[in-house]
This record gives structure tokens, C-alpha cells and sequence, in this order.
DNA sequence: TACTGGCACTCTCGCCTTCTGAGTGCTAAT
DNA sequence: ATTAGCACTCAGAAGGCGAGAGTGCCAGTA
């Protein structure tokens, strides 16, 4: 059956009404909210109707409807409107995002807490680097015992790694090592270096200390690390102010799930970058999240990686709130990470500039 | 007055019984549950002084007594038997350390995930840094508008960053670039980094495009970064699975307390390496603390850093069972970073051996 | 004197009943 | 097509009741 202009006008009225009080809505307080000039009768036969075609639900024959899953998939698609942050909220977030270039980690979770804070939502941070290679050796020579490792990645990261090694080592075996780590060892990934090719690569610079060894071990290491994504949960605990996860035991299925990283490097990894994806309840394919949204953000760093920022909570959820700011949040990221890094003696000032640019820009 | 052994036998029990249960214990239960011989009615008596002199509390005139912190204080202080952990207990723990040498954060959050399942209560691990110093530069030169900077630390750690410079750089100034630092920029701390300092090695080598700044920026990041602590909370749903937290409101309180790193890095910071320390309910700080526990094994990482891992639940807590196990976390700990750092080909055999060789020392 | 059995008393908790009111569906009137 | 009106339903609050757990105290016993 087609649903009229008037269905999803009543419809967007209803879901709105219940994303704010998080009550089942009756036909009356539509009728009085204004919008609609309609009186509660005929609200309430829309409502039936409506409630037929499965877009509202009854949790009693004499309560007010509650929007079902389809209804927010609707709303979503078609009715909501796409809200505009507010120059306070942008600058809220400008303020807050403005200090922070650091390690992935760490940004992971400084991008989750705000993303939270703003949303009121937990929101999860993750970053899945895009295989890489190293491109670049490099090995200090400190002492006769100690020597640093240094491997510079196909995607402009660099790991080092300070090796104390057991016995003493001479100069030279360093820097034949270093060479021909950088003619064997880089542009191929961890799967392809061989036990055989260790040991070539001992024989091929003199090392009777299994140094080589070690070396390899770093790059492995290091190769093994670059794979690994970062994943991070903030503000868990908002979750417990929202009506529908009072009950402990719904709370805590969710929160549990949400902190095992394993759980969260699943989430759907589709989708266009700077879009917003919205899974709505059933949509959901891990059962822990039939009864819950997710909003997801994603992010493009460049060649390096891509990631998604996300937020969870209850079906009635803010959409529309919740999209903008994760939208502004990922198109942030997404210019931070994605340019090459400049070299930043103020840091905090050129970021700030840029992220004013970003602003205006999406004004006009 | 005094309290008598007797009387300090039954409060053990009625501890033990409350920690087991969570609901107020009875004279009656008591007696049946063996271990003294005594009738419920003695019991009794003696149970009504204890609550006289403050050590059990009464919800209301009929139910059974509840310890007071001042009961759980004794308690820990002199009736608590030191628990050992059973050989499957410290193989369990073995078995998930036993891969884990990696990057700080990442192993904070590892035995921040290993102490929060072990003991089934939400777990804090936090590593302070002291303070460090750079003790050695390298520049790498990798092509005209890029080079990797290299500082190591006074506590043995590298750090590294990729500079990508807008504008050309020979080889040369790299390498004088890198003996200024390397002579003006050792062991001094962060705040001795003056903009003089840098102008005056900027003359020295010649410097005229600004990349000494852009060094020094780099030195000044590093020694900030070495300094921040890692702080982490694991598990923070197991706290809604105790009874005392199905209350939302009390579980949010506590747990949004928990995700703020900066009240984490407030835990109090005294006590001794390898031992454990108790806060019981109001012996909190904190007022978000007052009506839980938490406990404390504080590590030592040598000369390089100290952390604490803790544990927090509510007063009733399985005190003996926690410190157990936060006990063997922390030494482990201790060792693992204490120890100079090995180079390892096999790292996962080398661990694996130095804890198995702990625990046969802890039972000597 | 120290312990115990017994007993009356208290108070929470679970259960049942009743009552209220919000919201519905339907019908008749506009 | 819309609306006013009305009977109906049902969840949830409010109140009453009984059961049971636990206590305090007293008198009796070893």
C-alpha cells in the first residue's frame, strides 16, 4: 500500500515525539502539538492504519504506538531532515579537536571521547591501515651492545624499536646489515620473508650472532603491528541514561560486547567515504545490537588508511543529530589524516586555521 | 573495647558470607554454617555487640547485619587469610602475558583486560612515567624534503617522527643539524628548550630554512609525550553484573568517574613496590568512591616508570581473591619491564620460561 | 558465669485486589 | 473526509494482607 504525504507527516511526528520523551505516543498529544491541523480522531485512524502497514507498533491495546524499525528506516531515508550543526556546536568541536595530532592511537581515542560527549551516545573509534610495506631501513649504531631499529612503512609511518643485544657487535656488520635489510626486506609483506631468506641474508653480511635474526624479528614485528587496527570505545556509561538500557542486564550485553575489539573490527565496513551509514535494530547482524542503532561515519586518511567512527544507542536515537556531528567529525579526520604531514613548528595554530577554512567552506 | 578472638571469628564469617552473598546475614546462618560451635542465639549476642561497637550494620530491625567498612578494614588488616592462587589460576595468567611485549598503551590496556577478567570487577592500569631526558639524536636523511628524526631517552625508549619538509635540505646540514642537537639538546629537560637555544643552533649549522625549529619542535614533543601517562579501564561492564550497582544511576556515576583519565592518574600514589593496597568505602578520596572499594598493586619498572593496576568493585569485594591475583599481575609486571629489555628472536619462549620460573620461586 | 532454647515482636517482601486514567476503536453526526 | 462522543481495555499505582526471616530478651541449664 502507498503511504500518503499526510501518513509520513504523522509518522515523522510520531518518531519525533518518541525520540524526545522515549514514551509510547498517543494520537492526542500529536493532534495538540501543532503541525498538523487534524484532530485526534483522525490522527488515530492514520495511526491504525499506519500501525497495519507495520510501521508502528502497540506495546498494549491501550497505549500509545511506538515506531518500529521500519519506521526509523523510513524516517531516516526520506523524512528526516538533515540538521546543520550550529556555529557554536562547530566551534565547540573545532575547540576541541584542534590540539590533537598525535599517535593513532591515542587520536582514536581523543576522536571517540568527543564524538561521545557530543553525542551523549558511546561511540566507537577505529582505524584499519591499508596493507603496508617498509619501505626503508635503517639501523643506529649506539653502542657495541645497543642498536636501533628503524623501518620506515609504505605508508609514511615509522617504527623503531631499541635492540640491547647480548653480545657486541662492530660497526660495519651494522651497516652491512642495514643494506641488505633494504635490498631484501622492503616493498613485501610479513608473509613473504622465509626463514631461508634470514639466513641468506646472515650469510650475505657475515653475522655469526644472530643478529640477523633479531633484525627480522623487528621487521615482522613491525610489519605484524602496521596490520593491526585500533579500536576504541568512549563513554560507555551514557548509554545508562538512556531509558531503555535502565535494566542491568541489557546494559551490560551491550557494554560487553562493545569492549571486546574484536567485536567492533566487525563492524560493516561498506559504504562510501563521508557518508553516513544508519543500522537500525534488526539491521543489525550481531544479535547483541537487534535492540540498538548504530550510526556509522567513515573516514579516508589518504592512502594510509580508513577508518569509521560510530555511535551506539537505543533504535530511538537522534539520528539526524547524531549524523551531523559524526559527518563533521569524519570529514575532519579525513582531511587531517589524509594530507601528507606537514612539518609543524605550531602546530595548534596552522590546525586551527584549517579546520576554520573547513568551516566556512561548508557554508557556502 | 576490646574484641574479643571469638567475636572476630564470627565477623570473619559474617564477611565472608556477605562477600559470597550480598544480602544481609543472619545469627542463624551463622551458626549452621559450621566452623564454630556455637547456637544461634550466642551468635547473636555477640553479633549485636559487633554492630554496638560499629563493625556491622543493620538495613532494618529484622534483617540480618551488613560489615561496615570499619569490619572490612579489620578484615583485610588481620583476618583475611593471604590467598594463594592455584596452579590453574597462575597458568591462566601465564597464558595470556605470555605474548604481550609491545607498545605501552597497547600492553596497559592488555593487563588492564587481564586483571578486569580475572577478578570479574572493572580494572584500572596506569603507567607514570619519570621523567626523562633525551640522551641521543639522529637525523635520517631520506630524500631532499624528508628525514626521519630519531631521539632516545634517558629511560630507554625511541622515539621517532617523519618530517615532511616544504622545502630542500642537503645532506649535509642534516648531519651538522644532528651533532648540535646531539651535544645542546642531551639531558636537559623539556623546559630548558629555550626559543634562544634553538636560534643560537640554528646559527651554528647554518640553518636558514627553519628546519632546526622543526627539529626542536620534534624534541620538545617528544620529551611532553614522554612524560603523559597511560592510563586505562578495562571491563567496566562487570560492575554492572554486581547487585549493589543495578541501580543505573550509581553504575553511571561510578563508571563515567572511571573514563575520565584524569581522575585515574589522582590514584593515590604511595605505598611500596609488589604490595597491595586497600581503599575501602569512605576511605576513598574521591566522592564518586565512597561507597566502593578499590585495590591497588603498585609496579615498578625499573628506573623507567611506575604504574599501578587496580581494581574497582563495591566494599564487598572478594578482597583476598583480588589481591591475589593483582599481586601476581604487578610482579610480573615488574619484571617484565624492569628487566633490559632483550632482544628476542622467540620472544614468546623467553617469557613464557621467566614466569614459569616466578612461580616456583613463589612457592619456596 | 557462659551458653542455649524459646518466644514475642518487628519489619520487608511478595501477592492480591482495586482503582484510575490514558489511549484506543468504532459509530454517528457534520 | 473529518470530527465528536462513547464504551472498552489494560498497565501501573495504591493499598491491604500474610508469610517468613531475623531480632532482642528472658529464663533455664551446665
Amino acid at each position: 500500500m502507498e503511504i500518503s504525504e499526510r501518513k509520513k507527516k504523522i509518522l515523522a511526528a510520531v518518531i519525533e515525539a518518541y525520540i524526545a520523551t522515549a514514551e509510547p505516543v498517543g494520537s492526542k498529544y500529536i493532534a495538540e502539538s501543532g503541525g498538523l491541523d487534524l484532530s485526534s480522531a483522525t490522527i488515530r485512524n492514520e495511526m491504525a492504519e499506519l500501525t497495519a502497514m507495520g510501521y508502528l507498533d502497540q506495546p498494549h491495546t491501550s497505549a500509545g504506538r511506538v515506531p518500529s524499525p521500519k519506521a526509523y528506516r523510513l524516517y531516516v531515508n526520506e523524512l528526516m531532515e538533515r540538521q546543520r550543526l550550529s556555529i557554536e556546536e562547530t566551534e565547540a568541536i573545532n575547540r576541541s579537536l584542534c590540539l590533537k595530532m598525535q599517535q593513532l592511537d591515542k587520536l582514536m581515542s581523543d576522536v571517540g571521547k568527543l564524538a561521545s560527549s557530543l553525542t551523549q551516545y558511546p561511540a566507537v573509534a577505529l582505524a584499519a591501515p591499508i596493507a603496508a610495506t617498509i619501505s626503508r631501513f635503517d639501523l643506529i649504531y649506539v653502542d657495541v651492545n645497543t642498536i636501533i631499529a628503524v623501518a620506515m612503512l609504505s605508508n609514511n609511518t615509522v617504527h623503531n624499536k631499541l635492540l640491547n643485544l647480548p653480545f657486541s657487535v662492530d660497526q660495519g656488520l651494522v651497516q652491512r646489515l642495514a643494506s641488505v635489510f633494504n635490498t631484501n626486506f622492503t616493498d613485501i609483506s610479513e608473509d613473504k620473508i622465509t626463514p631461508s631468506m634470514i639466513s641468506s641474508a646472515e650469510c650475505a653480511c657475515g653475522d655469526t650472532m644472530g643478529l640477523t635474526s633479531v633484525i627480522a624479528a623487528f621487521a615482522i614485528d613491525t610489519l605484524r603491528k602496521a596490520k593491526e587496527g585500533a579500536a576504541v570505545v568512549a563513554g560507555a556509561s551514557h548509554l545508562l541514561r538512556q531509558p531503555e538500557f535502565r535494566d542491568p542486564d541489557k546494559a551490560h550485553e551491550i557494554l560487553s560486547y562493545l569492549s571486546d575489539s574484536e567485536h567492533l573490527l566487525g563492524l560493516p565496513d561498506v559504504g562510501e567515504d563521508d557518508d553516513i551509514q544508519v543500522l537500525i535494530g534488526p539491521e543489525n547482524v550481531a544479535k547483541e545490537l537487534k535492540d540498538s542503532s548504530v550510526v556509522i561515519a567513515r573516514y579516508n586518511a589518504g592512502d594510509n588508511m580508513r577508518g569509521i567512527i560510530g555511535v551506539v544507542g537505543p533504535t530511538r536515537m537522534d539520528y539526524s543529530g547524531v549524523a551531523a556531528k559524526l559527518r563533521y567529525i569524519a570529514s575532519w579526520l579525513s582531511r587531517l589524516l589524509g594530507m601528507p604531514e606537514a612539518p609543524r613548528g605550531f602546530e595548534k595554530l596552522q590546525i586551527k586555521e584549517m579546520t576554520i577554512d573547513e568551516h566556512q567552506e561548508d557554508k557556502n
